[in-house]
DNA sequence: CCCCCATGTCATCGA
DNA sequence: CGTCGATGACATGGG
């Protein structure tokens, strides 16, 4: 039993080298291997099972990456899963992995959760999500905190007094008024980035009830928006976002997750000291998000396609994240492929404030010049096919005029000597009165246009064509 | 680190 | 004069 197991494993490998080097054996391999479809869904299942598994210990590392970095920074980051920290240790899914790292930047975590419930989500929950979710992660500087909290809030309702028409101004009043404060009450290293970066908070002062106070505040504020009949929160928050308001982050970073990214890296370039440690974070959180961007994906396609596929999702999403965070009513698709008048239509019948129809325009700028930069390097590709083709057909031209000037110089050469031949052939036969031959030094033969061959002495041979008139021999 | 390639984006031009 | 498509130039990201 044991030696036919082993002969069938022996012959299995055989027939596996020889259909790994294309030999042809005749028939299809699974003749020879009736196990192989097996074998394969074996092998692809073990292959999926390491890769979750490295994707698990990625999103470990990364997590403890993360806590390390706290810990070098004596900051804790605020997170949804810290919220959960009491809660079972259980490995963290994509989309928990994903959310962690959207919330390094603190602010990021509440805009997420006001995207994520795009509807209309009012201020009340919004400070509802903000006064539970905030564990006080320095407690010996609570007192501290509370003092500048107070003096913040009372700068903010400062402000608010004299309240401006647009919501997004009042927010970004709130927002100047916290950053104001904060530069000149805080040192910079106790922020969450150098000043190079763009987040001005202290980041303490963000985790904590410096937030809470704010949403208050904006919370006090949605109450006067609905009742001038404005938008509510959502769209200010809206506004507030495309109107490039720092708050510690570009728009970009309120924005989406790829450029979250960038936004991480920035606020990260600063730890010179661990570039090793940023660059691993940076790949990462490259993974991370290509892994948020369509997991099923990662399983289907060749690691080529894959990558190109994770680059187009990547850059294509950002025109969706945009339109999803300014909750337009119209998709990304429809945006680009609707023809003039529907989508002029569309957006004349969707009152729009001034960003969306700022964003929904570039979108489709964006949209038609992606597709024209589509067929126009299309049309670059096939014209440079064709002239390739041009070239190769010129080159095959040239190549049978050249056997075609060979072949001419040949005959002409057998030509010339047939001629030379019969030349001397002829010269041969020609005789005087006397039956002497010519001399072909002194004379020659020359053929006239009308086929008559005339003997004409070589020296003065024009001349006296006619008038000796030795000899007129028709041929 | 540099180069190459694919793709997206912007500026500009002409229809 | 505004819009749209075409295209060059540049940026970005991945191999």
């Amino acid at each position: 039993m044991d030696d036919l197991s082993a002969q069938f494993q022996h012959e299995s490998a055989v027939i596996d080298i020889l259909w790994r080097q294309d030999v042809d054996l005749g028939v299809e391999r699974e003749i020879f291997d009736g196990c192989l479809r097996q074998r394969e869904e074996e092998t692809m299942r073990e292959r999926t099972r390491e890769r979750d598994l490295k994707r698990e210990r990625e999103l470990e590392r990364i997590m403890q990456r993360l806590q390390k970095l706290d810990e070098e920074t004596g900051e804790c980051l605020p997170s949804p899963s810290s919220v959960n920290s009491q809660k079972p240790q259980k490995l963290p899914s994509q989309k928990q992995g994903f959310g962690e790292l959207a919330s390094l930047p603190d602010l990021q975590y509440y805009l997420d959760v006001l995207e994520s419930d795009s509807s209309s989500l009012p201020l009340e929950d919004i400070a509802e999500i903000c006064q539970p979710n905030l564990p006080d992660p320095h407690p010996e500087n609570s007192t501290d905190a509370f003092c500048c909290v107070s003096e913040l809030t009372q700068a903010i309702s400062d402000s608010l007094t004299c309240l401006p028409s647009d919501p997004v101004e009042v927010l970004e009043t709130c927002i100047q008024t916290l950053s104001d404060s904060s530069n000149s009450m805080y040192s910079p290293s106790n922020a969450v980035y150098s000043p190079e970066s763009e987040l001005i908070l202290p980041k303490s002062q963000i985790n904590d009830s410096v937030l809470s106070e704010f949403c208050s505040e904006l919370n006090t504020y949605t109450i006067n928006a609905d009742q001038l009949n404005m938008a509510p929160a959502q769209q200010t928050l809206s506004q507030f976002e495309e109107r490039h308001v720092m708050l510690g982050f570009d728009d970009s970073a309120s924005v989406g997750s790829v450029d979250l990214e960038t936004s991480l890296y920035e606020s990260l370039s600063n730890e010179q000291s661990d570039k090793d440690e940023l660059e691993s974070i940076q790949s990462d959180y490259t993974d991370l998000l290509s892994l948020s961007a369509d997991a099923m994906m990662y399983e289907t396609v060749t690691n080529a396609q894959e990558q190109t596929q994770k680059t187009r999702v990547r850059r294509g999403c950002r025109d969706e994240q945009r339109a999803q965070a300014l909750s337009l009513p119209l998709s990304v698709h429809d945006i680009i492929h609707l023809p003039v008048e529907a989508f002029n239509e569309a957006i004349s019948t969707c009152k729009l404030n001034h960003a969306q129809h700022t964003l929904i325009r570039d979108i489709r700028r964006r949209g038609k010049n992606k597709m024209a930069a589509q067929s126009c390097r299309k049309r670059k590709m096939d014209s440079l096919f064709g002239l390739e083709d041009e070239i190769e057909d010129l080159k095959r031209k040239k190549d049978q005029c050249m056997e075609e000037k060979e072949r001419n110089a040949r005959e002409l050469c057998e030509t010339k000597e047939k001629v030379g031949k019969l030349y001397n052939e002829v010269f041969r036969l020609l005789k005087d009165e006397h039956g002497n031959s010519y001399n072909p030094r002194e004379y020659k033969l020359q053929l006239s246009t009308d086929g008559t061959v005339y003997l004409l002495p070589r020296n003065t041979a024009h001349k006296n064509k006619m008038s000796t008139g030795d000899l007129n021999v028709a041929v």
